[in-house]
RNA sequence: GGCGGUGUAGCUCAGUUGGCUAGAGCAAGCGACUCAUAUUCGCUAGGUCCGGAGUUCAAAUCUCUGCACCGCCA
């Protein structure tokens, strides 16, 4: 039986329009789901929508529909997204779906039975325009942060969980699984948060009603939160003991945002404990993106649209971008310029022009056949060991979800080949044909080790692996077997590559 | 205000438990090759390792202090 990988996004709201941020956690969601699968994982990779709350409510008003008809609408621009983008996920949940109602509604029951959610009275500051309850923190001379009107005390009779009781507990698991949440520099946040202590939450909300009612009690509308978080569930089956559920919950990580890691760090956990259930193994927490240097926002208008990204430079162009710019965990600067700087640097240049000049050669000097390599040199070894390792390295990585690092990695190999090239100047060697079987070994090493590279990459760059492979003559599945050296075979056919990344002038 | 983090070549950053002339990529300059998408390869960069004090045979790496920036919480 294969081993089980899990990975998941965040359900994203349909009410934004998808931009980079979106793409980015889901893109590397699918480079890690892809790469597990070659690696030999059965790997389920969920992505979805959250479609609930008082926004959604308001906006379909506003467009003249139900809020159903507004979800089905709108859903479809992350699902096009994701087609155009490569993503390679098994399920796409949607927070409307039975399956996910039945799944929070169970939870929320086995909670409250178990005494841990319980019927209480929230009382703050609330804007009756707005709808909306206010901190008096958040307050701006006492009057609506979001519409500068005047608020009022009130009370609401509300749902509450009782956090406060796993303060302990929460803490105990995070101490004692030290990759819990990721990066480090999180953890330390969340752990300096809990520490300050956890206040009940309340978990019903009643002055709306897009939403998932409370069992037995339909007056309340199930907090959002509450309701987003068991999408990781109820899309395997919860609460019935699926297949699916049982093989891979607890999931192995979740990816997110910065923005929401409290919520998946504290709230969730404790939400699960209350319920008896296993946590998820890791949570790991990514970075944003500016954009030219400045923060990414509506008014400024200058939101990177991934569709335009896509036109304008190509999928895995993109992809490649986004995973290799910034190290995961960290913020970044998305730039036009930047971007056709790794394009024509790395792309075209290293690995594109790579392929193309060995390629050219094969066929050149063997008529595209594959010639069979004689015994190695030291400087055909060092090649071969150098891409042993790297698949070595890359797999070390992978765990650390440090992609960036994984495609420097990737990148020496590259850098080792173009150098390998210029040592052994098969072009010399071919004019001498008593240097025949010297000529073949090196062609041989080349086109192996960039065979290897190539498939590690297909988790990265799929269409261009594909392309790079099919100019190898590689018709064969890539597996972790097939990673290792040798797996070119004498005789199979090379054709001289089309330029995969053509060079971005001006 | 509380807690935590960061400050190293033009830019982005690496620098294990303190130890040879402080490194990488990109950008820039010079040279070489010609198989290749004028691509690649080699060489070059004289940086107060934020400032100051201290510990030590020895500190970018430890201690104290000052400055600047950032994050979380309040």
């Amino acid at each position: 039986m294969k081993p089980t990988f899990y990975v998941t996004t965040p359900i994203y709201y349909v009410n934004d329009v998808p931009h980079i941020g979106h793409a980015y956690t889901t893109v590397a969601a699918d480079v890690l789901a892809r790469y597990k699968r070659l690696m030999g994982f059965d790997v389920y990779f969920l992505t979805g929508s959250d479609e609930h709350g008082q926004k959604v409510e308001k906006a379909a008003i506003t467009a003249g529909e139900t809020p159903l008809e507004l979800a089905d609408r709108v859903v479809k621009r992350y699902q096009a997204l994701w087609e155009r983008l490569g993503i390679s996920h098994n399920d796409f949940i949607r927070t409307t779906q039975e399956r996910h109602k039945k799944g929070v509604s169970e939870i929320f029951s086995n909670i409250l039975e178990k005494g841990d959610i319980y019927l209480g009275e929230y009382e703050d500051w609330y804007c009756t325009p707005c709808e909306t309850f206010w901190p008096e923190t958040q307050l701006i001379e006492n009057r609506c942060p979001d519409c500068n009107r005047p608020v009022e005390k009130l009370k609401e009779e509300s749902y509450f969980f009782r956090m406060s009781k796993y303060q302990q507990a929460l803490l105990d698991h995070i101490e004692t699984h030290p990759d819990f949440i990721q990066p480090k520099s999180k953890r330390n946040e969340i752990i300096s948060f809990v520490k300050e202590g956890l206040r009940d939450l309340s978990v019903s909300r009643t002055t709306f009603s897009w939403g998932i009612p409370v069992p037995g009690n339909d007056k309340h509308i199930i907090y959002v939160w509450f309701d987003a978080l068991t999408n990781y569930m109820s899309a395997l089956g919860y609460p019935d003991a699926t297949p699916e559920y049982q093989r891979f919950w607890p999931a192995n990580v979740h990816l997110i945002g910065k923005d929401i890691l409290r919520f998946h760090t504290v709230y969730w956990p404790t939400f699960l404990m209350a319920a008896g259930l296993p946590l998820p193994e890791k949570v790991f927490a990514h970075g944003w993106w500016t954009v030219e240097g400045q923060k990414m926002s509506k008014s400024l208008q200058n939101v990177v649209e991934p569709n335009m990204l896509i036109d304008k430079y190509g999928v895995d162009a993109v992809r490649y971008f986004l995973m290799r710019e910034v190290p995961f965990g960290l913020d970044g600067d998305f730039s036009h310029t930047a971007l056709v700087q790794r394009i024509n640097s790395d792309l075209a240049n290293d690995i594109g022009n790579l392929l193309s000049r060995s390629t050219a050669m094969a066929v050149k000097y063997f008529d595209g056949v594959l010639p069979s390599p004689a015994e190695l040199t030291e400087t055909d070894s060092a090649l071969k060991n150098k891409t042993i390792e790297m698949v070595e390295t890359v797999n070390k990585l992978m765990d650390e979800l440090a992609f960036s690092k994984v495609l420097q990695t990737i990148w020496e190999v590259i850098s080792a080949g173009n150098k390998y090239i210029d040592e052994s100047a098969p072009w010399t060697l071919a004019k001498e044909p008593a240097n025949r079987e010297r000529l073949a070994t090196v062609m041989y090493c080349l086109l192996e080790s960039q065979r290897i590279t190539h498939c590690v990459l297909s988790a990265f760059l799929p269409t261009t692996a594909g392309k790079a492979l099919d100019s190898l003559g590689w018709i064969k599945e890539i597996t972790r077997e097939n990673l290792q050296w040798g797996g070119l075979s004498t005789g199979t056919t090379v054709t001289k590559s089309e330029a995969l990344f053509p060079r971005i002038e001006g």
